[in-house]
DNA sequence: AAACCGCATTCATTTATACGAATGATTTCT
DNA sequence: AGAAATCATTCGTATAAATGAATGCGGTTT
């Protein structure tokens, strides 16, 4: 069946774009044809466009495609029409800066998390996530940072699908699910220990604008360096990364995430 | 002859988000239609797309799209790999609450000038730049800022094909050139008194890292507000927000914007 | 030095997309 | 209230792009 929202063109732009955005080190045709699914010849034209236009550049020595400043000038075109992303990212960036792990952004989509922002740290982590891509809301600490603010019967339409699991710690029912959704709502912060990844932990919490949760930011970082002072350290800087943020969002006109 | 950096699939996609990046207000289909050139039965599939995966959305009220949050995603991949595109975003922003002109950021591309950042002011002015778009750099004071580190040599390399223009007032020959960059020099900062736009003046300066110009700031505003009084004022704002950039700038790793 | 590997690039054919005209739905003007 | 304008959407056909195999190129191994 043709459907128009699924125009393989765009698609094609789209993922190539999105994958060598979360690829600081960047990517060849091979891999990125590879990692897309898409065969070099077709990839090879969209890349010559895309480098013509500067969203991309070739690596001088290596030959391998990097984000470029084509690319950059989205991104400020984006910050013109969300200002706040750009004082979001400063705040994630003293997290990082005080913690040494990386820190996230993400809003909610449906039963997923979109994540939209990253600031990476030195210690690298591997993540399951990357900027512009989708992950359940139930195994991250993003997404129950978020899920917090509703109650039974909107998370019953909102994981109507079923609860996606990623390991065998993951929330895969509604009653899981709602039992730490309290305790989110207790604590103030959501807890992701090892649900959507084996080796890795995350802490987040949501970011309200007069009272309206509209983003979460995270910080991740792999088990063995999650002990009780690095916990309490993160829950530090994210909280007071909240409360700024927030002091921001409020001054702000309403930020719209709507769904349709 | 089909050229391989011309790819029409992918020239529309970006054409589309570049389009709706600068349009805080949002773009009608047949607007963007005849915005682009292309026919509203090919964006259609293409908007629809972009709607799936939230680059873009529709405004609930009226029938227009806008930039979305998955747009704003690519945004944050392109500030986590160009983390002083935020810092210089803010310093931008202080600016226009400062003058309450628009802002733009560019860097030097060939004989273009590529607009990297806007930052919108209240009273709007008609802008010829856009960001994504590309100027010639001889027209412009963020041009004329980044072209003042050059010798007459380099610059004969650079408008090889000539020197385009737009008014009467635009600096068509290498001399004139030469010596209203020479007055850049002298200066410290660069003007466009309408030679872009018959309408219009920028001021504009360079920012350095470790001495090499990387890219420019600059304040536009319409003839009819710029007295000695304004320009003295932004002045002062565009020195005071260089001070800061460059300070910044000279702690982060070279920054890369090799032309191939 | 010859064979090999990983890479970008080209080519002919199949396949999917783009276009302009026509439709239907909604809003704005008189 | 009626007409005109504006908007999104669909359709058949002309056209442009996608595909996988084949080629060429630089560096590394046998």
């Amino acid at each position: 069946m043709p459907d128009s929202s699924r125009h393989q063109p765009t698609i094609r732009v789209l993922d190539v774009l999105e994958r060598l955005a979360s690829a600081p080190q960047g990517l060849s045709l091979t891999a990125l044809a590879a990692d897309t699914g898409f065969s070099k010849s077709t990839l090879f034209p969209i890349m010559k466009t895309l480098l013509a236009r500067r969203y991309i550049r070739l690596a001088p020595d290596t030959l391998r495609y990097l984000w470029g400043v084509g690319g950059i000038a989205l991104a400020g075109a984006g910050m013109a029409a969300a200002p706040w992303l750009s004082a979001i990212n400063d705040e994630m960036r003293a997290v990082v800066q005080g913690c040494g792990e990386v820190c996230q952004m993400g809003v909610l989509e449906g039963r997923d998390i979109l994540y939209v922002a990253k600031v990476e740290a030195k210690r690298q982590v591997r993540l399951l996530s990357q900027v512009g891509k989708r992950l359940p809301a139930n195994c991250t600490a993003l997404g129950k940072a978020l899920l917090a603010q509703f109650d039974r019967a909107r998370l019953e339409e909102i994981f109507a699908d079923g609860l996606p699991g990623f390991t065998e710690r993951s929330s895969v029912t509604l009653d899981d699910l709602e039992a730490r959704l309290e305790e989110v709502r207790r604590l103030g912060y959501a807890e992701d220990d090892r649900e959507l990844h084996e080796e890795t932990v995350c802490l987040a919490v949501a970011l309200r604008q007069r009272g309206r949760p509209v983003a979460a930011i995270s910080v991740s970082l792999p088990v063995f360096r999650a002990n009780g002072e690095a916990r309490e350290a993160i829950l530090g800087l994210l909280f007071a990364a909240r409360e700024r943020v927030e002091a921001m969002l409020d001054g702000l006109p309403e930020l719209n995430f709507a769904e349709d």
